[in-house]
DNA sequence: CACTTGATAAAGCTACTGCTTGACTAATGG
DNA sequence: CCATTAGTCAAGCAGTAGCTTTATCAAGTG
């Protein structure tokens, strides 16, 4: 029972958000499209390299790529990170319920019955 | 300006997330403390594999690992969950903004400014 | 047409991951 | 004391990730 979500989308997004450049990527997705061009620009490394990012990211699911002339724009597609935050929200969820069944308990041990 | 996290906790966290076993790790531990032994029990793998997990979920903060006899207990540490999810958060709260603001846009651009 | 620009494809290289096995340590129990 | 249990350490190996460079493609531009 619960919220079950696919495995491998979530080893995807995960990796693919373990990555500084990544993050940072999509955190400028964020603030709107842009060309793969754009997105190399900040970066030391080759526009090869920030294209295969960018296919990480696609195919997770968090990036999609259109077509507008030469260029490639990149948008940013957040409802997928839901998953993400539905997984970690769970086992918070979980967690937080048994620290309050615990302290319960502890409380009535420390108050001895009163009957 | 905005919410810095820092950058190889998250980098940390989020491997440490990309992979199934130490997800269903995590999940487990939200439900209460377990050995080594107990966690490794579920999985085809070896001890060794099991406690190596833990190790990269110790190494990023989410577990700990205490001492009782010979066995070696762990616990989640969920506080640090929170830095991922404020990371995600953050982004979606940007996309979110730019998207109020080019409704606003288009519909100004439909209705006729009446003046 | 040839040339430039924006981007992908493919191959290779290094470094790291996830796992294994074998050896070791530390605490308990006969 | 020796044996068992719980766990770590260390070496090794196959597979993958992140980059590079070279080559190629596709869409303008002179």
């Amino acid at each position: 029972m619960g919220i079950t979500i696919d495995d491998e989308r979530l080893d995807a997004m995960f990796a693919a958000l373990a990555d500084r450049t990544r993050r940072d990527i999509v955190a400028r997705l964020s603030t709107g499209e842009a060309t793969v061009k754009e997105l190399a620009a900040p970066y030391p490394m080759s526009l090869q390299a920030v294209s295969q990012h960018i296919g990480v990211l696609e195919r997770c699911g968090l990036v999609s790529r259109g077509r507008h002339r030469q260029t490639r724009p990149c948008r940013l597609e957040p409802q997928v990170l839901e998953s993400a935050v539905l997984w970690i929200e769970e086992s918070r969820r979980v967690w937080a319920e048994r620290m309050d069944r615990l302290e319960t308990h502890l409380a009535d041990l420390q108050e001895p019955q009163q009957r």
